[in-house]
DNA sequence: GACTCGTGGGT
DNA sequence: TACCCAAGAGT
């Protein structure tokens, strides 16, 4: 990483408007930043590395109104990555149980044990993007936001706001070159983090996905894209999303229901989970019980991934023909009905244990 | 590059 | 309703 900023030669850098635009977006950022509870508090220069990293990852690909509880309860349970370092993936894994995508997680874990043995954090960029679960915009975030690094930040925000600033119509994801070209004519050497920062609040407040509000935003004066802001930047085709369905198992006794822990990749990988038929992204359930009862159906959830929409049946014994052969089972754990709550189920079973319940009465 | 990997809120 | 999408990373 070159420090750019005043000789750079490539491309946009030569564009008049390039020195201007952080300046103005900065000035908006003092009056307008959002508070945060991953931010230092105005006039502190910097964040705690621990929390920025921690809220970068919980970040990813995740809105901030559903990661702020999640960052009390991880920074109150857990205050520093050390802490974070001896804990038991498992409760971490459950901790971060509905919060989505849970290979963050186990990789949170990971990079905490890393971080905790060689004695901090990395600050430069290159270090930190040699972390589990830190990719090129994470590395960049936390060695901007955190260590004062002067780091090009490009997130789906920062894309938006740079390919209507430049009016870039090339497609994503082959307008990325471009676009990253782009930011890093427009970042400044100083508070980089900040700028970042007012980038996201742009692009979350102002600089929208739909309906962005120009005519108050602070960069309206140097942007080239204003005129058709809402079609840039222009997104490939999605692609169709599969259709499966699946079966799980409630098995239930003495107040206690066995749970199982999935295999570590694949969806939902590492999680708690009820006993199920084997349905993923390819295939569907074989529907085959994972042991002999008078299996019935208490109803379905109706849950949408990402790229699969599954429909699960939940499916539950009889009165009087509760199974009561366990060694069948796969492994896993009678799990107290009382503390359901704190079993970490991911949504998908948080959802099938509800149905469930409801059926019981 | 193309795919996989969650979830909840907005329109 | 049926999309769309969010402070992406890893394979």
């Amino acid at each position: 990483m070159d420090a750019r900023g005043q000789s750079a030669k490539c491309g946009k850098v030569d564009d008049p408007r390039a020195g201007s635009i952080a300046p103005a977006l900065l000035g908006w950022y003092d009056a307008h930043a959002r508070a945060l509870p991953w931010r230092a508090p105005p006039g502190a220069n910097r964040a705690d590395p621990y929390r920025v990293w921690l809220s970068e990852v919980m970040l990813q690909q995740t809105t901030v109104a559903a990661v702020i509880p999640y960052f009390e309860r991880f920074t109150t349970r857990w205050t520093d990555v050390a802490a974070l370092a001896a804990a038991p993936e498992e409760e971490v894994m459950a901790a971060w149980a509905g919060l989505g995508y849970y290979s963050r997680a186990r990789r949170l874990v990971e990079c905490a044990r890393v971080v905790a043995d060689r004695g901090g954090f990395p600050e430069d960029e290159a270090g930190l993007r040699a972390l589990p679960g830190l990719g090129a915009y994470t590395a960049a975030a936390v060695a901007a936001i955190a260590f004062g690094q002067r780091a090009v930040v490009v997130d789906a925000n920062v894309e938006r706001v740079v390919a209507r600033l430049f009016d870039i119509d090339e497609p994503l994801p082959a307008a990325r070159a471009a676009i990253r070209e782009a930011a890093d004519a427009i970042t400044p050497d100083a508070r980089s983090g900040d700028f970042a920062q007012a980038m996201m609040d742009l692009g979350a407040g102002i600089c929208s996905v739909r309906a962005p509000q120009c005519l108050i935003c602070p960069l309206r004066s140097d942007c080239r894209g204003q005129a058709r802001a809402e079609q840039l930047p222009v997104k490939p085709p999605k692609k169709a999303k599969a259709q499966r369905v699946g079966h799980a198992w409630w098995i239930e006794r003495d107040d206690a229901v066995w749970l199982i822990r999935r295999p570590a990749n694949g969806m939902l990988g590492g999680m708690r989970a009820l006993p199920d038929d084997g349905w993923n992204a390819r295939r569907d359930g074989s529907g085959n019980a994972p042991l002999d009862g008078g299996w019935q159906e208490a109803g379905r959830v109706a849950h949408v991934f990402t790229h699969v929409a599954l429909d699960l049946a939940v499916m539950v014994s009889q009165g009087d023909d509760r199974p009561e052969r366990v060694n069948e089972l796969e492994e896993g754990e009678w799990w107290p009905l009382a503390r359901l709550d704190e079993a970490g189920l991911p949504t998908l079973y948080a959802r099938a244990a509800a149905v469930a319940m409801a059926r019981k009465g």
